[in-house]
DNA sequence: CGGATTTGACCACT
DNA sequence: AGTGGTCAAATCCG
């Protein structure tokens, strides 16, 4: 394990220091791809550890929760979409260390108070419970409030090869039910459930929408638990936010999860496939979702003033 | 045929 | 009244 952490803060310094030299790289493109390939490389090898241990501690029907591949993003993309993806990934890097580090203490209140995000201000956020929606009773239509739902943003760079209007593979699956044009958005947004919200009444929603400004971004808003337990696939018999707790316990410091590497999809030199493995078992978002949910609130308020936050907010998280 | 998606309409909330 | 969220019939798809 020690070896995985030291891959991963590898990796980690190495998106730093590519972050910082990102104006000048995105001019050299041999340099940039060397320099992804590096952190590649890091993150790869932590994966590769972690698979070793996560095969040899998981039941064989455990769904394999750890560490993802998505769809690479395309090697030569503008400054502005790296800095995005960098950030937002480092960012997640940040959240998973931090989620991992509370795991170890009661998680509850985090003392920011930025993690209240522009519509829960109006309506608090008690996020404790999840109003039931049975549209086929009495009180059909019942638009449980959201103010009582947890919610949670990420940001998630789209699949740039492939099909691209396919959301961020997250390890669950979700079924749309909706789509709506958003006021002032140029895309619209898409509501998903759980697939499994009859079954095991898992209230688990998300919204998947474009960013406006960068449409190879989704902005991916998570709301209400997982109740199913469910992956994609089957039912597993450790619910994968359980596997995110109990690998965090091991290693004080990073969660295993890494969906920085998901995020980062630094591919480029990984003989990785382009497309998302779906039901794959990678499973990068949600993990992170997970993760957010799990630590009670997380350091998510807007999302892009949470991802794209000054350095110190980040160094203030651990 | 069953499950997923699409899409217009309805509803809750501000 | 405007807007976002949800429903549910129609449709698609494997």
């Amino acid at each position: 394990m020690e070896e995985v952490i030291n891959s991963i803060q590898r990796a980690s310094s190495l998106v730093q220091n590519l972050e910082q030299d990102l104006s000048n790289l995105v001019n050299h493109p041999g340099m940039l791809s060397l320099s992804i390939d590096e952190i590649t490389e890091a993150f790869t090898a932590a994966k590769d550890r972690l698979l070793l241990i996560s095969r040899q501690n998981q039941t064989p029907e455990s769904p394999p929760t750890l560490l993802h591949e998505t769809a690479p993003l395309e090697p030569q993309m503008d400054a502005t979409v790296m800095q995005e993806w960098l950030r937002s990934s480092h960012q997640l890097f940040q959240m998973q260390q931090l989620h991992a580090a509370r795991s170890t203490l009661q998680i509850g209140e985090m003392g920011g108070g930025r993690e209240v995000e522009d519509s829960e201000r109006t309506m608090g956020s008690e996020g404790d419970q999840v109003q039931g929606i049975h549209a086929s009773s009495s009180r059909p239509r019942r638009r449980s409030r959201e103010g009582n739902q947890e919610k949670k943003k990420i940001l998630v760079p789209a699949p740039r090869f492939g099909n691209t209007e396919l959301p961020p593979d997250d390890c669950f699956t979700w079924r749309k039910y909706g789509q709506k044009e958003i006021l002032g958005s140029k895309y619209p947004r898409s509501y998903y459930r759980c697939t499994h919200q009859k079954l095991y009444e898992c209230q688990a929603k998300k919204l998947v929408q474009r960013l406006d400004h960068n449409p190879n971004i989704f902005e991916v808003t998570y709301r209400g638990n997982h109740t199913c337990h469910m992956s994609s696939t089957a039912p597993s018999s450790v619910p994968p936010q359980q596997l995110l707790l109990d690998m965090t316990q091991n290693s004080n410091t990073i969660s295993v999860q890494l969906s920085p590497t998901t995020n980062l999809s630094l591919n480029p030199g990984v003989g990785g496939g382009a497309s998302t493995s779906r039901y794959g078992g990678d499973c990068p978002v949600v993990d992170m979702a997970d993760a957010m949910f799990n630590s009670g609130s997380s350091s998510g308020n807007n999302s892009m003033e949470f991802l794209f936050s000054p350095t110190e907010d980040r160094s203030d998280a651990n």
